[in-house]
DNA sequence: CGGCATCCGGGAAGATACTG
DNA sequence: CAGTATCTTCCCGGATGCCG
């Protein structure tokens, strides 16, 4: 029997500390929370999107994370207008606040002698590196407007003086248009692999400006390795 | 028997994606292993120090903590010399360069609504939240060094052109020199309560300039609290 | 005493199946 | 599509005990 479903604990286990990094552990410390902080820094989205964006979260555990984070006043579920009457989680003002925590972590993580970049992405993880990694100071005299197809998601980017905007939704008129998947894209920033050679091989498309996309792929470097401790 | 030792699991759940986000959970993301990394910036400590410092963590987690920790690179293990030959863990270079990661994630969650500051914090938590809270602009040709004597540990600061440089070390010499709980310090930063309502209380001491003492305890603003979003 | 291994109970996470 | 129910696995927390 559901009887005693009203006798909630609901007291999930807390540090007894008044720091604050303890408290934001409270927080966003359980397993898969900042990911799913982070797959709606871009706006957003519905129960299975998140569940396609993170692979290996179970439906369960996403339940209970976003129950959570709504509690803690991060995201709430939003119930669309009629037409197309689906239900979306959305990041409150605070929760969207998390971003520059969000980008200092993976910034410090990039930097892990032991990261292993060919296992998949997520379309927002590989925009929301590129807000991290963007480095205004190599884009002298660019300006430009790049669009993103990446699967069924698509962004949009616009750089002009030194500054990069990004974010979700149609790229119509952009000077370039990449198209194919994140984790491709994700080499064609990272790798160092050539553009021309990634399209040559049909990894990736490319639509429009060819000389600026080739460019724009410049505009994100990679922290240096921390030298490895001795590890076995 | 423990013949199946030699099979190791050695694999921790990790999460299926290179994101920079996700690796850095993989890193840092278990329980209490922040928190460990955050009682380490301010130098090495043994292994009671640590449990000491972490209300609630049990040896074993400590033990599981720290071997990751270290494999990971981010601490090393360390002997002192044969005078007084205790054990201490050390925060590698790039371990210490989490301090941005961990303050911005402190800075963040001190905006939440429901974060009740009237539980312990330790010595390290509420010096890494001076250097976290400093505003440089509020100390306008002002200039001197402060210690803190929290229980056992002692700190020295010293603020000139508007930089705070903070560290673990004998206040010798200092200008004005605290002596009380961590959380009492805390209340004198944060709570709004008047620094000599504190002394003739006894709840903190202060020795040398008090006129100093009583302008260095406003140069730590706390954010606005976000709006507590429709919580029970 | 410091550091770590071991055992155990409870509960969170993972996987799958099922329902409105 | 959006979750819930159930079962298993494994982590966390606490206690004890070994060993230098």
């Amino acid at each position: 029997m559901k009887l005693q479903k009203i006798t909630k604990k609901e007291k999930h286990r807390l540090y007894d500390d008044a720091c604050g990094i303890a408290h934001a552990l409270d927080l966003v410390g359980e397993r898969w929370a900042l990911l799913v902080m982070r797959e709606l820094l871009f706006g957003p989205k519905r129960f299975s999107d998140l569940r396609d964006s993170l692979p290996g979260i179970s439906a369960n555990v996403l339940t209970q994370r976003l129950e959570g984070l709504e509690a803690s006043g991060l995201l709430v579920k939003r119930k669309l207008p009629p037409p197309a009457a689906s239900q979306v989680y959305e990041l409150t003002e605070w929760g969207y606040e998390s971003e520059p925590v969000i980008r200092t972590l993976g910034k410090w993580a990039a930097r892990s002698p032991m990261h292993d970049p060919t296992r998949p992405v997520s379309s927002v993880s590989i925009m929301l590196s590129m807000r991290t990694m963007f480095d205004g100071a190599r884009t002298k005299g660019f300006a430009g407007s790049i669009g993103f197809q990446l699967e069924d998601e698509s962004f949009v980017g616009r750089i002009a003086d030194g500054r990069l905007e990004l974010e979700r939704g149609p790229h119509d008129g952009a000077d370039a248009v990449f198209t194919g998947t994140a984790r491709l894209l994700a080499a064609a920033l990272y790798s160092g692999m050539p553009l021309t050679a990634m399209i040559d091989k049909n990894m990736l498309k490319v639509d429009g400006d060819l000389a600026l996309a080739k460019k724009f792929v410049t505009f994100f470097p990679l922290p240096a390795k921390a030298q490895a401790a001795s590890n076995s």
